[in-house]
DNA sequence: TAACGATACATAATCGTTTAGGTATAGCCG
DNA sequence: CGGCTATACCTAAACGATTATGTATCGTTA
């Protein structure tokens, strides 16, 4: 910048303010300096600015399963809520090949602390020593698809409605008059694990039917790898296997294929989480769809409404704080879509209708 | 920071030299100042340390397309090469709804340049003004699975030898004797386009076969939409399908099963670019797998080697300019995945043993 | 025409680190 | 004991922007 100052021959305050674009300098020697700036190739460094506004603009995203697809479509929507408002979107992920790594996480919340990020929308619960220290940076946090630690239940959070997801699956297997229902699923790590493991064992319950769950974890080598040894364990098949969340159903389907189980026939499979081919694998597949992208976007929207109240609070003196509002909790609807994998038999040929027919769980809350 | 010297009654440098485990501190002092940071919950400022530092310890990944599931992998090689050196890794994406987008290209750069990153790895070929801007702040550039841009064409990059990969495909499809070839293709701003292009029309030339191009933009609902549109106008099926990636395999496939054209009876399909799924979709996927993960692991690394020697030439008074060398210029082999899409029946029923029996393209260049 | 306010610009402090250059103390050697 | 070196530490100057405060100029108004 000095250059431009005495390129210019202004001084860096006159340069700063018709750069940055505020008042206190004439039309000319803004378009003097605009010059100047583009003829020297100058671009700002952010460090410097950074260091200097309190102002944050970034604001990060923390996940473990970037190979799962629901991500993708999360951060769409995220991406979609935030890129108006001149966000800065950084992406941390704290998995080591594929797995969770606590070390990982602590080195991730340090990491994003030093760069004093905005807030953060994270994917998986936090431990709560790094909730403490994000608390204590004054960081609000959002979780997304994910609960908020045991010690900070107040914080906000879009999630699917999960219970009430599973026990719509839990009604839909009873219509197939299953009784053998085999869960496979992930560490508690991820919360939704809870609510989905509780809403099918309520489910089967209800509808007089036998739950087995079975933990693995959360890739599709481990899946197949503990769904082989459970089946060998037992020696028979269960009539429908639930497979806890995209990876598990790839692990489960590659076990039927080496094995040669015929889905649905021999066992039918009902997963969670829609993705691009699951309507193109054989059998297609009947999945629980969260609403990944509205819950990206839903959290971006409340992270920044957050963001924003808090600056509004710190400039009028106030405590830094950020301040959580019950009404950042929010659930969001599921549908399930139903295919072939279940056992039913499609209405019609084509796969478009099928989604429309699809069922609504729940309004999202007003 | 300040309060950590005072709390410890040791000066700021004192503090920094024991915080960052240089010498020129005692045993004692250091215990002192690293019990007093932990008390205090201190952690530096990183716009203020790499404001002071020279130090970049950061490089990006430009990608438009985040959604094609080779990404994924290609990030993984990126971090298994990268995370043992402490370096910082920031995706930016230049694509909005799916699709690329210039303008985000334009910001996206000078968004680097501001946080003056150490390196760049692209995905795809940058603009030439763009790439004149990165030089002009002498930050290295390496290109993976795409090419330089013309103006810079002895930048480093890491790709597949997609003509000889093209070459493979129209050898195996002379096998099965189609002689009418249709390829769907993305635009040429992924330059991987041109010589894919060129090794089939080299190889359908060789092999008596006709080969016709229809261009779509770079996902799979243009690309149904793309194909929908060709069919309809020639009124007749080809024999073999070629898809140049992943989005467009699933647009075919699509498209195929909204009509109910039978693959590979009616109409052959080979795809580029292996993934999870491609083995369990009906019918599975005979593909050309770009080895991804090796190609950003190796990309990762040379990017490395170059910054570090630019680093030392920096040291020894020379030009901050970063050094390219032929020997960064590097192909990495391709297989053909053979399935049943294509024709083939399996060998055998599994699905691992025919990853086995698949076509080694080239050797990497030693 | 003196007083006042607005405008356009300058000076210099500031953000939180790192580090060049300096000083005080102690140990060692001749 | 004088001189030399090494160690441990300090002071203060950077880094590159923003911004609080100050000042000169000019137009307006009582």
């Amino acid at each position: 910048m000095r250059d431009v100052s005495r390129a210019t021959g202004l001084s860096m305050f006159t340069v700063s303010r018709a750069l940055s674009g505020a008042d206190g300098v004439s039309e000319e020697s803004r378009n003097h300096v605009l010059k100047a700036a583009r003829e020297l190739g100058y671009i700002p460094n952010r460090a410097a600015q950074e260091l200097r506004r309190a102002s944050r603009d970034t604001v990060a995203v923390i996940t473990a399963s970037t190979s799962n697809s629901y991500y993708l479509e999360m951060m769409a929507g995220i991406q979609q809520a935030l890129r108006p408002s001149s966000w800065t979107v950084v992406v941390g992920d704290v998995a080591v090949d594929g797995a969770y790594d606590a070390a990982l996480e602590d080195r991730m919340i340090k990491r994003l602390i030093e760069s004093r990020v905005a807030g953060v929308i994270s994917t998986l619960t936090l431990k709560p020593e790094n909730m403490a220290l994000l608390s204590a940076w004054d960081i609000p946090v959002i979780f997304v698809d994910s609960a908020p630690p045991e010690t900070a239940e107040d914080f906000p959070s879009v999630t699917t409605d999960n219970y009430g997801a599973s026990l719509i699956v839990g009604a839909h297997l009873a219509t197939h008059r299953f009784a053998d229902w085999l869960l496979l699923i992930y560490p508690r790590k991820w919360s939704t694990r809870i609510e989905r493991e509780r809403g099918l064992r309520d489910s089967a319950m209800a509808h007089g039917a036998r739950l087995t769950v079975i933990e693995t974890e959360n890739d599709a080598e481990s899946a197949e790898a503990t769904l082989a040894a459970h089946l060998d364990r037992t020696g028979s098949l269960p009539d429908v296997l639930i497979a806890g969340n995209n990876p598990l159903v790839l692990g489960a389907m590659k076990l039927a294929r080496a094995r040669g189980i015929a889905i649905p026939d021999q066992m039918a499979l009902v997963g969670y989480d829609e993705f691009a081919w699951s309507s193109l694998v054989d059998p297609p597949l009947t999945l629980l769809n969260e609403r990944s992208e509205e819950i990206g976007r839903e959290a971006a929207l409340i992270l920044g409404e957050i963001i924003d109240a808090q600056a509004e609070a710190e400039r009028g003196g106030g405590s830094k704080a950020p301040i959580y509002l019950t009404r950042h909790q929010r659930q969001v609807a599921a549908d399930l879509v139903i295919r072939r994998s279940c056992g039913c038999a499609p209405a019609r040929p084509e796969q478009e209708r099928m989604r429309e027919d699809s069922m609504t769980l729940s309004e999202p809350p007003s």
